[in-house]
Parts: C-alpha cells; structure tokens; sequence
DNA sequence: GGTTATCCATACTGCATCGTATGGAAAGTG
DNA sequence: CACTTTCCATACGATGCAGTATGGATAACC
C-alpha cells in the first residue's frame, strides 16, 4: 500500500502507482471516490497522465482491485499455514483481524459499493473463500458441517458488522475494553 | 411505505409523498439514488413539483429520515413490551429481524452511506438505541454489565453484517437452513 | 363564478467528472 | 548526439445532476 504518497512531486509515475493511489482513497473515503482528476491532483499530475496508463477510469478500478484481492488471498493463505490446531487457528485469525489493517478499511468500503457490477463478484468470491476457511476451521474443530456453516457464519457476519461499527465508533469501547470483547467473542464462540 | 407507487398518474403531490417515495428508492438502490429528477420520473411529474415543497434535496433527505428513525423508535419500544422474560425478548426481537421487513433494507441502504454528515449521526443514534436495548435484555437475563455489553455487541455486529451479505446471498441458505441458523444462533448468544 | 393559493412544467445556469485530441518534455537507445 | 519511446499538460466536448426563474394549470374558497 506504500507509504502515504500525497503530492509527492516524485519521478514519473508506472500503473501501479495509480493502482496503489487508488486503494489507498478507496480505503479513505469510498469507491466513488476514487476519480480520475481527484487522483491526478493528489498524484501531482493531470488526466493526461491516468489515460496513458489505462482505458478508463474502470480499468483502474478493475486492476486495483485484483491487486487488493490478491493480498487478501495471501493473507488467508498465511492464516491457514500459522497454526496446527484449528481452535488456536480461528482464535489467532481472530486476534489478526481484530488489531486493524489496512486491509479492512479496503474491505468496509467496498462493501458498500456492493451494487456495483464490479465489486459484488469480488466480495462474494473473497467473502466465499473466507468463510470456506473458517467453516472448515470449526469442523476440524469438532462441530458437526451444519453447525459448523453456522458458527462461521455468525463469525463472519458478527466481522462484517463489526468493521461497519467500528466507523462510528459505535461500539464505544477503549482498548481494554476491546481486549475484553475479543476475549469473549473468541469464549462465545470457541468454546473450552 | 405506502403500496408501491410507481409512475402513478395519481393527483397532486404533498411532501409525505415524497418522502415515502424517497424511503422506497432508499431501501432499494441507496442514498444516492434518492435524486430528485429521477424521482420525479417515478412520480410521474418533474423537478418543477419537488422545488416547491423542498428548497433542496438534503431536505428531502433529512426528512423522509425522521421518518424512518421514528418509525424504527416504534418498533423497538413494541419489541420492549412483547414479552416480559428477557430472554424470551430477545429471542422475540432476533425472530422478528430475521423475518425481513422493509425497514430492514433502509437500514442496510444507509449503513453504506454512513460517511454523509446526515446519516452517521442517525446511524448512531439508531444503533445507540439497540444496543442499549439489547445489553440491556442480557443484563436482565442474568449477565453482568461487561458480559452483557459484550454480547450485545456481538449479536448487533452480526445483525449489521448478516443484512449487508444478506444482499450478495452469501450465506448460502434456504430457508430450512436459515431457520436453522436462527435456532444456532440464538443457542449460542442465549445460553440454556 | 371569480379570485387566490396551491401545485407543477419548461427552460435555463452551474458544476463535477469522464473521456478525447494533440502537442510537448523527459528518459532511454543506438 | 540524433531519434524513438514513454509519460504528461492543456484544451475541449459530452453527460448527469442540483438548483433557479418564471409562467401556467388546477383546485379551494368566498
């Protein structure tokens, strides 16, 4: 995600560049902000620039999000690789997601643009891979498939939520009242 | 919500009307689809018509939303009344939201807009309001204040995020299995 | 039935943004 | 050092939507 690049007058920039730019607003401030002269200008460019490097405003966002869908695909990978036990898996999977990345910022934000033809298969395939690991992880954990479907899914759910809340800050909590949550969310869940 | 009113040569218009209509388009294609030529064509008259009983479209919007939170006020305090068990509310309220409801798809529609200065803080008022009531109902039912808090938090984390996939189908369920999911979930938020 | 208040149509401005056309500067290449 | 490729600036057209100005139609009221 490189570092904070605004108006860095910098050298010449690739396709990547923008695509890297591109996620970063897309983080910060929704898809629909991620515009073509807006990202010039904070590039320290002009439009002539972005339509070297790619047709249309949505192939930006199409290269971008395959970029950002990789990552998260790897990341997955790393969580499955991490731990032998599948409850010590899912609780650490857990701790990871809970301690924020930029990732998730990603994610909150493409959710919701989820009308968009060229998000919706993107969440569903990422939300599908993503809930396969973790429903796998429960029933290598002793629930039977169904009740497995069902801890992953209001795992996941309580995860989608979660991100949109921590928005507003709704779920006003300090940092150990955080730790605390993380502590029975994994209990309630998890159990022994 | 009225019935649904599309292109009804109707007669005249007053400004419920167009808050409902607003509330409608809402649910189903987000806040920025509340646009005001557009939803003059729905209405079957022309821009003309909505400047006079709006001076601009913020107000539309902040409108039709005191509408929408004071009808979503109503229901919650109906939830309080419906039972006197605690538990036995909280199962009601979960039953009750999981038999989908337009108010429901407002709800998601604004979620994703949470960004816009009109919508956070309605969000957070709403939200402030459930999770009161939902913290409050464990308490009763037996938890302590942080415990309670906790899995208020997490069943109203999972309550958000289950309405946002909600709308790819991803928890892949008929309706057998959502049933099922329904009876987990409450077993695994309300013990015994 | 005439007058007034209410509601709406038409035509316009302004602004943001996508996309195009084209010429120019800088970096690489022989 | 000439020349080509790569990257970018400027200027323009087109579209979509918010908001304004103004006159006309219809219903309500005395």
């Amino acid at each position: 995600m490189a570092a904070l690049s605004k108006l860095e007058p910098k050298t010449r920039l690739s396709a990547a560049d923008w695509e890297e730019a591109a996620l970063e607003v897309l983080a910060e401030n929704g898809v629909g902000a991620v515009a073509v002269e807006s990202l010039a200008r904070r590039l320290g460019v002009t439009k002539g620039s972005f339509y070297w490097h790619f047709a249309t405003r949505e192939a930006l966002l199409q290269a971008a999000l395959e970029r950002w869908e990789r990552s998260d695909e790897a990341e997955l990978e790393a969580a499955i690789a991490a731990a032998s036990d599948p409850r010590e898996r899912l609780r650490e999977l857990i701790r990871q997601v809970s301690h924020k990345h930029p990732s998730h910022a990603v994610f909150a934000a493409l959710i919701k643009s989820i009308d968009q033809p060229l998000i919706r298969p993107l969440i569903e395939r990422v939300s599908q891979r993503r809930l396969a690991f973790v429903t796998e992880a429960f029933h290598q954990a002793g629930f039977d498939a169904a009740a497995a479907a069902n801890r992953a899914r209001l795992a996941y759910s309580a995860y989608v939520g979660f991100v949109q809340l921590a928005q507003i800050g709704q779920p006003r909590m300090n940092h150990d009242e955080f730790e605390v949550y993380i502590r029975d969310f994994i209990g309630i869940l998890i159990p022994q």
